[in-house]
DNA sequence: TCGTGAGACTAGATCGTGTTAGTAGCTCGA
DNA sequence: TCGAGCTACTAACACGATCTAGTCTCACGA
């Protein structure tokens, strides 16, 4: 049998396998006296082979740690059956995004592969890496590349962009309703009995301008075309801090709406020391609901996106394009929720 | 030639190539007119090409959009160049952790396989999955799983653990020193005059019995034996208000040194409902400094461990290890250092 | 007795690369 | 003229799995 010569040492001493080599099919073959192929059958459920043989397999694989070579199973196979996840490891919502990605593809029998996009690795480096392990499909958190960069990675790979609001091509697209949601913000404070509602707006990051068309909108709808008003400022602390100074030089409104929970904590750290009371003498509404707006000492109104909806999307698009390759692409936008905490209260007034 | 006849089409029109299926060395050795393996030898850069061929062969893979398959090269080799790491997405320290691990082991040429510990993925479950991509190394950060299990690992693939004090076998350990982060936490408050200082506990925590040890000998080293109390509590916002509530119970300690930021910050804002100013009547140190610490409203004095000392060490030692197989592991502890902000002072009557 | 079909199993090609052993062609010195 | 030693290149196998196209055995019906 030239199948069984090939596993080393047809020899004197011919049984022991060497411990510096990881057990390969072959060794399970030869274990059980059976062929390689036979083994490939057991491993992959198909049918073809009696039950009696696939338990002896089975225990010889427990018994000598065999474990699938993943390189040598997608190489023959095509299939990876990996999604190649492209995120930012310094962006706590892309990481929690990434977070609730794995439930999903592990539902669906796929794998995930992080490509981390770090300051020493570009998206571009990031998605190189990615298809040299011949993902299958890949998923694309707030992108930086421009479109005809990512025309063509589409190309090349199933692709799902997230949080990016507007594509063309063959491209998935999910993001956050941000206009929904500084729209909840509105409503919420108008409910309340607010009527100078300002917005500390977020400049040019992503979601930004959506959330600054949102607020705009939902004010004039509420008959408060006049009351707007929009201090320009970003996502980080020092850009709400440095709005809330602007805020004090004036009028103080009586709520405002941050683009982000980060700006929302400068401004409220601004406030504080200037002996504004919140939610009293000002409300203050964030955008993220990230951990700081859980913190007990910070207590934010905020509002949050659907994280786990995002990232089941996400992963249903991509393997939903590959099973049906013909499928045309979505582009979606989840409605966020107004999550309710101690910054928000009816106007001293009311 | 039958190397050429491989590459698909011999008949007419075989000069194009299949847009559906990405190109491989072999149509790039076809496109210029070399065998296959003259190409292979390019690309690794190995002698044994003139610079004509290297030229065209370049040209001819830049044209095409070649891009080298990892998984072959990785199946034939036996070197994938990759290390695994084995980490929890949840937990923003180890996130920063795999962050600053990125530009050490590319700097070496190696590549990270990321395997993020969710609670649909237990660490065993993730160790497999790494293995079947031929890691080369693994790095375990926070391990959970017991030593037997470990030890089982490191018999596979070279192993460092990040986090853990205390292993045997064949395996590198990098961690914080703890005791000396509170020992520096004890040591600044004394400086400002402190002596009435009491260390709120992190339970059974990664960490907490050695921050707890360095305090209690410091304590005693600075003639301060008597003032020793430790409240029990734990990681948590909710262990650090609940430890806070306690203390308000009895008289106050002029300082407090939670076993971890969060604590810390639970802590703080029971203090500051109750009225405690923070830090006239009392001091707190946290420890981590997290992105919670650094936040305006915060501000909180803490003890920094050495996030990019640790990751160098981790990915260094593996590849040292894998270059040199019979090197001793190491095992190591670096040195945190306090961050100084504004919730410590001297004592109200200093 | 023979053909047929199903079940259990195997041989050999194959995925895209790395690697070893070799060959063709050239120059050079004896 | 020969061999040695170089450069530039090629053929063929290997890695560990999958997959196609079989083979062998046995039972069954005609």
């Amino acid at each position: 049998m030239v199948e069984q010569d090939r596993a080393r040492g047809t020899g004197p001493g011919a049984r022991e396998r060497r411990p510096d080599r990881k057990p390969t099919m072959a060794d399970i073959a030869q274990h059980v006296g059976v062929s390689r192929a036979l083994v490939s059958i057991v491993f992959r459920g198909k049918e073809g082979a009696s039950e009696e043989t696939r338990r002896r397999i089975f225990e010889a694989a427990a018994e000598l740690g065999y474990r699938p070579d993943s390189l040598a199973r997608g190489l023959r196979s095509n299939r990876t059956r990996t999604l190649g996840v492209l995120f930012d490891l310094r962006r706590p919502f892309e990481v929690e995004l990434v977070e609730h990605m794995y439930p999903a593809a592990e539902q669906l029998g796929y794998h995930l592969l992080l490509g981390a996009v770090t300051p020493t690795r570009g998206q571009e480096h990031v998605v190189d890496e990615l298809l040299r392990y011949r993902c299958e499909g890949l998923i694309v958190v707030g992108p930086d590349l421009d479109g005809h960069r990512l025309d063509a990675i589409a190309d090349e790979v199933r692709l799902v962009e997230v949080g990016r609001a507007v594509t063309r091509g063959p491209v998935d697209v999910v993001r956050n309703d941000d206009a929904l949601g500084t729209r909840q913000a509105v409503e919420h404070l108008v409910a309340l009995g607010h009527r100078r509602i300002t917005h500390i707006d977020g400049g040019p990051n992503p979601g930004a301008s959506d959330r600054r068309a949102g607020y705009q909108r939902a004010m004039t709808d509420h008959g408060l075309a006049g009351e707007i008003r929009v201090v320009p400022a970003g996502y980080t602390d020092e850009d709400g801090a440095a709005a809330g100074r602007r805020l004090l030089d004036g009028p103080l409104p009586t709520a405002v709406i941050a683009a982000n929970d980060q700006a929302a904590i400068g401004l409220l750290d601004v406030m504080l020391r200037a002996g504004v009371r919140v939610p009293q003498d000002l409300s203050v509404v964030g955008y993220d609901d990230s951990r700081f707006a859980k913190l007990p000492g910070i207590d934010l109104t905020s509002v949050r996106q659907d994280i786990p909806g995002m990232a089941d999307f996400a992963i249903k698009a991509v393997v939903e394009r590959l099973d049906l390759p013909e499928r045309e692409p979505k582009q979606i936008a989840l409605p966020p929720q107004l999550v309710v905490r101690g910054t928000t209260a009816a106007p001293h007034g009311a």
